[in-house]
DNA sequence: CTGTAACCTCAAAGCGCTTTGAGCAGATGG
DNA sequence: CCATCTGCTCAAAGCGCTTTGAGGTTACAG
């Protein structure tokens, strides 16, 4: 059943059938009553490509996924609870979420495809890298779009939402500190990522200010996996000088970690502390009641949920000049962290 | 720029140049290259939704995903790499991913919006439950889709790539059988789903085969987090008659389960065995070398493609009579399985 | 009774593409 | 030299909707 068909049936014309169903005030309401209810029984729905095409607007968001035959992001546990919250308040305002995924190479030609091919309104721009070039690329092709994270060193203004890592990762630190531990095992994520450069900035910056030398034995950057949390911590464990407590980036290398601190036959928040950063992911939640882990905590699923918002006003007010938000993240404690052990404890422990 | 501006500039007609680009036969091969030097010269792009609107066909496959305020499908980690799979694929093949988020109360709506719409040429039908509405609504629909997984109950054939959940789980419990633990604990998936009703069958079959009865009190269901394999492992260890052995139905839930048997003073593979199903997630692997896990296992990645590959041979030859496929998972030994401990070396393990 | 305003409805154009059916050269064969 | 065919190209219709600009009623004031 299409308007024309509908529209014959009512013996009405189409521009007021179409009216009558989107709300136009120039149609009697007892007219409007009668289409809507033939539209009802006949289960009519506008074909969506031909009122785009009419209307100019496509009602879809842009999501560009690069992959690897291994990996992309949609799979990534961080980057799909952004998706859901995104998802959420897009399908209030009657947006769909378009989903590209596409080989590593190809990615500036995807999102210049779907800029030019009319099949979105706006972008999010996932996983900002430092200096990333498809800020550049979109503004040229001069479609809306928000940018999740920030790069640095790009020189123009563009929208995003942030979280603070460098404070939030900075105050862990120092709660580590404050604990009396010194020798902290950093388990970020990868460095190409522009949040991971600031979270290892934070790192630094906490442990420069107490006069502790900066050790890149102790540091570790990688996609962030449950065995590469493992691994990595499992090495400084097994080194001559092992750290007393570990920030991890994730949840997920923090269970890696937490399994690797077990296999040494240590136990988590007494003999080794670890502090992780908790995207408060919904099925991988931090505990139930005491958290699992002490963390900086942020919700990426309501950080999705904002930045679809924030895109949408910007795809109905295009000309609005640039925002960026800034969220702190907030330090729960848990059951992973505990004061330093004394050295000879530390080593008694190790014996047993 | 559009075809009409193209063509002009051409001093072509729409048609020879649509043609051309398209690569019909009928156009001179000396034409064919002017014409694309100038659209590759223009960056041109044919628009989405007129192509869609002339052709009838969107080149976009839907998946719909029910969310709460909390939860949704595609922030679960198993999902999402199935979607992973999927989109690579779609890619390949020219084909985006539509995702309609929609509460659960909305699904039919957003089934039958999308279909009529025409939005979608085909959909993937994600985590039937005994005899799912949705089957019969996308027949009556007259839609193309395919279904990962199965459901018991429906009537009609339909398109389905399922893992035989039924085999690995009676397969898994044997295995444990034979390493002689009799105490079996089960800490299922949410039971609404029908992969794990079979799961359960399985894990039960094995059991009733043996002479063992069945125990609900050492059975759980729920949606399978960390936190949810934790407190239903922790809650039977600390029972009267603790189980010697878990079986978990993902990954996730099974780390749960190895913190709850080390929170114990147990350890994994001696004390306590756990086999869990690993579906072979990219960003939560089973280990690097050895598995962490003893598990049965079958990449949901690769059932994403496979789905991909059928539902797009479907849309290009849509009166193919309804394919099954039913794969196999392959049973994969780790280091968290071994004997089960004899009655008083459990008692001494636990008052170690 | 007429002019005007308010209200409702309509025919037709247009969104940007594909595709049908026709037409025009130039080549080929009789 | 004409008839036929082949190879290219084109104008125009159509996909299903929105929206413009106009027209036809009805109601009311003058």
């Amino acid at each position: 059943m299409n308007l024309r068909e509908l529209s014959e049936e009512l013996g009405l014309s189409q521009t007021t059938v179409s009216r009558a169903l989107n709300g136009f005030p120039e149609v009697n309401e007892a007219t409007r009553k009668r289409v809507q209810a033939a539209a009802e029984a006949h289960n009519y729905r506008p074909n969506q490509k031909a009122k785009s095409l009419a209307t100019g607007k496509s009602m879809q968001i842009g999501h560009v996924i690069p992959f690897s035959p291994q990996h992309d992001m949609v799979s990534n546990v961080v980057f799909s609870d952004f998706i859901g919250g995104a998802g959420e308040v897009y399908a209030q305002h009657g947006y769909d979420m378009l989903l590209s995924l596409v080989n590593f190479d190809d990615e500036e030609r995807a999102y210049r495809e779907l800029a030019r091919k009319g099949s979105v309104d706006g972008m999010i721009v996932h996983g900002p890298t430092q200096d990333d070039p498809r800020i550049g690329l979109l503004q040229e092709l001069g479609i809306p779009f928000f940018v999740h994270g920030r790069s640095t060193d790009v020189a123009t203004t563009y929208n995003y939402l942030d979280v603070n890592s460098k404070s939030a990762f900075r105050r862990a630190a120092e709660f580590l500190l404050d604990l009396g531990h010194e020798r902290i095992g950093l388990i970020n994520g990868s460095e190409r990522m522009d949040f991971a450069q600031r979270r290892r900035s934070g790192y630094e910056a906490a442990l420069t200010a107490r006069g502790i030398a900066i050790d890149t034995s102790i540091m570790r950057a990688a996609e962030m996996t449950e065995p590469y949390g493992f691994s990595a911590a499992h090495e400084m464990l097994a080194s001559e000088n092992p750290p007393t407590a570990f920030m991890a980036s994730s949840i997920v290398p923090a269970l890696g970690v937490r399994r690797a601190i077990e296999s040494h036959n240590l136990t988590v928040g007494r003999d080794v502390s670890v502090i992780c950063f908790d995207d408060a992911i919904s099925y991988m939640p931090n505990g139930e009641g005491e958290p699992i882990f002490t963390a900086a905590r942020s919700s990426v699923r309501d950080a999705g949920r904002r930045c679809a918002e924030l895109l949408i006003e910007l795809i109905n007010a295009p000309d609005t000049p640039p925002v960026g938000e800034l969220w702190e993240a907030e330090l729960v404690v848990g059951q992973s962290t505990g004061p330093a052990p004394k050295a000879a404890a530390k080593a008694a422990a190790k014996k047993a």
